[in-house]
RNA sequence: GCCCGCGUGGUGGAAUGGUAGACACAGGGGACUUAAAAUCCCUAGGCAGGAAUGCCGUGCCGGUUCGAAUCCGGCCGCGGGUACCA
């Protein structure tokens, strides 16, 4: 017999599909179509785990519709402007596009590997010019139907190096190459209006039943829809202009309980304060010291500064309250002035006992005393709470009663209107970055900012930069902004400006309906192939990635791009869990974290020269982190099957998986049994016995492994999959029962170990390629159980059991679990208090 | 800080209101073998007990229910996101 080789047969199959064109995915009318699609990857030049058990959980997919009858595009492409490229041209020497393109080569004979039943005829990379040169022509239409505008927005600045900062290049508020403090700097930057789409945004995600719930919840939130009161402070002895402070509030009815008005460090009255008072300057160029990131500014030290000014409270013009710039006070949000009750929320409770300022309950709960509090209080908005300080409603009513009452007391007395307000704010898309999109506009001195013309796209990005200093290579490129305004003709200067990597991102999935076409999409394969039918990627794109997509999906509808059922482009959503490792740290001379790939350490040590490295616990695999593991080797020494078996096994999708060499030999062993198993099988003759029960094991195969695989639970497809192959090995059915046992295992496996199925499945004489035989389907009336064994349990604890016929009366059942042994010695004579019979389920005897 | 998840044997996990620990990994014992590898068989939550069996047990505390890993409330721990990592 032979052995499984994994090494011969896997790239023989590989090569068969090829030929035959099993994956290339054809328009055909006549079929229902399935588009599966995962996020694709960030060329970063090596495949980890992560991507094995993402693509290989999509491959799964693909092929099991394949073999319902579906007509399946499975695409692939590549994530491929962004950030590493250009650390990698400064340390390396290399330009960002080569590098890009090498490491997309390189992995891409990783992918081919695997085996995975992917449509290559459709690749793409997002930095190809003829990808992002109509990535910029939706831009100009875009900017035609008034999606896109310009204003300011501050970035991270790093004085030393001259560059914007990503987030996560700013590191305790310094800069992770200078070292030297990070600034807020304003600049103009391109926004995309997606808080037009605010309502419809939070509103569509009721229809999109097949999205997980926290996905959903985490994008409502996110969108953040509020319900408040807009009004004006009126001020005493402010500065001219500034005779009236606009604040929101969510919560109108806490007004009695208002202690302090609060502005943004970057408010125009602290503006217009801080030129004549230097103290107040210091506080506001600290606060501006702060990086931009709303986790920063919330966590930061709540601190403020009293500009001395005071505002009359709105319903007594005696009571006077002080104006604080506070620096956790966000001007993007609201009107970037807030008053502060600090009984009722906990921040504004932790400020006014730090400044000294009263501390007045508006409400209390329903049956407590108006007492010093020690925290604040903040009940659940349906809660009902007694209003001590009230002013409008029941004296106990809900929050959400108060608010409603509140608000319409306002109006009525004129202080101030019911306003809806989104904490979503506009998507701003200007990067200070050479491997991005350009953005196709043209600043001219006469005719001001022009879109380019699409006769002139692509907007290529100049071959000829070096990386030899920090800042944007496009800003000081000698010839390359020089243009002509499309409009006058005259000389002109091009936007140096590129685009956020999420735009490229947003729109990939449309493009694969028709990759080479020479607009962004083509009508009717994107009415064919949209939407996508199952997405799936990791839940750290829950919000910016897929809130961004569904925004794009609008507008390229607005400017014809996509159909209109294609608004809401992911019909199901699936969000796999990611694969975490550990991280392994040195620090540099400068105390800077240097982080080590777990191939270059050993034992808690590097290997090249034996420094014990700091072991930081599980985290999400990152490249910046380099807890990445690399699967090449697996495939190499045990095969792709293996690999996917294994990733496929134990850990349900959804959930984070620690990475671990351990189980790679146990798939692999139980390949090798099955393959084992079926060469007896292919040799074996004659009659046996039991080949009714083998039938009945097979067909609750085929009924478990196919429900495992519709409800994403792979481990459990795979568990079954153990107890079948247990079963089949020690049925002694005759020979053609076992073949056809054997065969149906093959199929089963074939989404998941593919190349192992077609080689069985040739073994035993299957006709064709597995790849295209159709899923078997179980006879229901092998499925059903003659007998089944009840549980007795006495007062809820499992004391015996009893076995029944399935469709044995009620009243039967009852009788026996009552002359059961343990029961009648617990019931000594008595009678039991209840007696629970679910049928098929459990017997409980409450005593 | 705020929003969203997750927490079950030595390990990965199964069970989503009804027999907790399916299926595997690692472990222990045995068969085969001159021996080893491979393979096959048995065993296996903890504590007590020779066994039968009993008690305990799904991060912690409380609640709902005839019955809770599962539902609710409060904590603890870990992870993700936090708008320029992708």
């Amino acid at each position: 017999m032979s052995r499984f080789e994994p090494r011969e047969i896997e790239p023989k199959w590989q090569s068969a599909w090829e030929e035959a064109g099993t994956f290339t995915a054809v328009r055909d009318e006549a079929k229902p179509k399935y588009y599966v699609l995962e996020m694709f990857p960030y060329p970063s030049g090596n495949l980890h785990m992560g991507h094995v058990r993402n693509y290989t959980m999509g491959d799964v997919v693909a092929r099991y519709k394949a073999s319902k009858g579906f007509s399946v595009l499975h695409p692939m492409g590549w994530d491929a402007f962004g950030l590493p490229a250009e650390n990698a041209a400064m340390d390396k020497n290399i330009h960002p596009g080569a590098w890009t393109y090498q490491n997309i080569e390189s992995m891409k004979s990783q992918f081919a590997a695997l085996g995975l039943s992917l449509d290559w005829s459709r690749e793409f990379a997002t930095c190809d010019p003829e990808y992002y040169g109509q990535q910029q022509s939706m831009f100009i239409d875009f900017m035609e139907k008034g999606l896109v505008y310009r204003k300011n927005a501050v970035v991270n600045w790093d004085p030393v190096d001259m560059t914007v900062l990503a987030n996560e290049q700013v590191e305790d508020g310094k800069g992770w190459r200078s070292g030297a403090p990070v600034e807020r700097r304003e600049l103009t930057q391109w926004f995309f209006k997606i808080s037009d789409f605010s309502e419809e945004l939070l509103e569509a995600l009721d229809g999109l039943d097949n999205w997980p719930d926290k996905v959903k919840l985490m994008q409502r939130n996110w969108i953040g829809k509020s319900r408040g009161l807009q009004f004006a402070f009126s001020t005493i002895d402010a500065p001219e202009g500034f005779d009236r402070i606009e604040v929101y509030t969510t919560r109108p009815d806490t007004l009695n309980g208002a202690s302090f008005v609060g502005i943004s460090p970057d408010h125009p009255l602290a503006k217009a304060l801080e030129k004549d008072n230097p103290e107040l300057a210091a506080f506001c160029a600290e606060c501006r010291k702060m990086g931009t990131s709303e986790e920063e500014m919330e966590k930061a030290e709540k601190k403020g500064f009293d500009t001395g000014l005071r505002v009359r409270h709105p319903f007594d013009t005696a009571w006077e309250l002080p104006i604080y710039v506070a620096n956790f006070i966000l001007m993007d949000y609201g009107t970037g002035a807030i008053f502060g009750c600090p009984a009722h929320d906990q921040r504004d409770f932790e400020f006014a006992t730090k400044y000294d300022l009263p501390i007045n309950a508006v409400f209390t709960e329903t049956d407590a005393e108006d007492a010093p509090l020690a925290e604040a209080f903040v009940p659940a908005k349906t809660e009902a709470v007694k209003f001590v300080r009230g002013f409008a409603g029941e004296d106990v009513q809900t929050g959400e009663q108060a608010i409603d009452a509140a608000v319409d007391f306002c109006e009525s007395n004129g202080i101030g209107q019911g306003v809806t307000k989104f904490r979503l704010r506009d998507w701003g898309l200007s990067r200070q970055r050479y491997w991005g999109c350009p953005i196709p506009v043209i600043h001219c001195d006469d005719c001001g900012v022009v879109a380019e013309k699409k006769e002139n796209l692509p907007v290529k990005l100049p071959d000829d930069v070096n990386f030899d200093k920090p800042g944007n290579p496009l800003d000081r490129h000698p010839t390359w902004r020089n243009c002509e305004c499309p409009k006058c003709g005259k000389p002109a200067l091009r936007e140096t400006d590129t685009m956020d990597t999420f735009v490229d991102s947003s729109w990939y999935f449309a493009r694969f309906t028709s990759p080479g076409c020479a607009t962004p999409t083509d009508a009717t394969e994107a009415e064919y192939w949209m939407n996508v039918d199952q997405y799936i990627g990791g839940v750290e794109h829950a919000i910016l990635h897929l809130l961004y997509s569904r925004f794009f999906a609008r507008a390229m509808q607005i400017c014809g791009h996509l159909p209109p059922k294609a608004v809401e482009p992911f019909d199901a959503l699936f969000t796999q869990g990611m694969v975490t490792h550990e991280i392994y740290q040195t620090r540099d001379e400068n105390n800077r974290p240097v982080y080590h790939l777990p191939t270059d350490v050993e034992d808690g040590k590097l290997k090249a020269t034996g420094e014990a490295v700091e072991i930081i616990p599980s985290a999400k695999m990152s490249k910046s982190k380099k807890n990445v593991v690399d699967p090449v080797s697996i495939v190499s020494t045990y095969g792709a099957d293996t690999a996917r078996w294994f990733v496929l096994s134990d850990s349900p999708p959804e959930r984070d998986v620690e990475w671990t060499a351990a189980g790679a030999e146990a798939s692999y062993k139980h390949l090798s049994r099955v393959w084992r198993v079926a060469n007896d099988i292919a040799t074996a003759e004659g009659e046996g016995t039991g080949d009714d029960d083998l039938l009945r094991a097979m067909h609750k195969a085929i009924h478990d492994v196919t429900m495992g695989i519709e409800s994403f639970g792979f481990n459990t497809s795979v568990a079954k999959l153990y107890g079948y192959a247990n079963a089949l090995q020690k049925s002694k059915a005759g020979a053609a029962t076992k073949r056809q046992a054997m065969m149906v295992m093959a199929q089963l496996m074939s989404p998941m170990t593919p190349h192992l199925s077609e080689e069985i499945w040739a073994l035993l004489g299957g006709e064709g390629l597995i790849a295209n035989a159709p899923w078997p389907i179980a006879d229901e009336a092998m499925l059903v159980e003659d007998t089944v064994t009840m549980p007795i349990q006495i007062n809820g604890k499992r004391k015996s059991e009893v076995s029944i016929p399935k469709d044995m009366p009620k009243e039967e059942v009852e009788k026996l679990a009552l002359a059961d042994d343990a029961v009648v010695k617990a019931l000594n004579g008595g009678a039991p208090k209840k007696l629970i019979v679910v049928p098929g389920r459990i017997i409980n005897v409450v005593i």
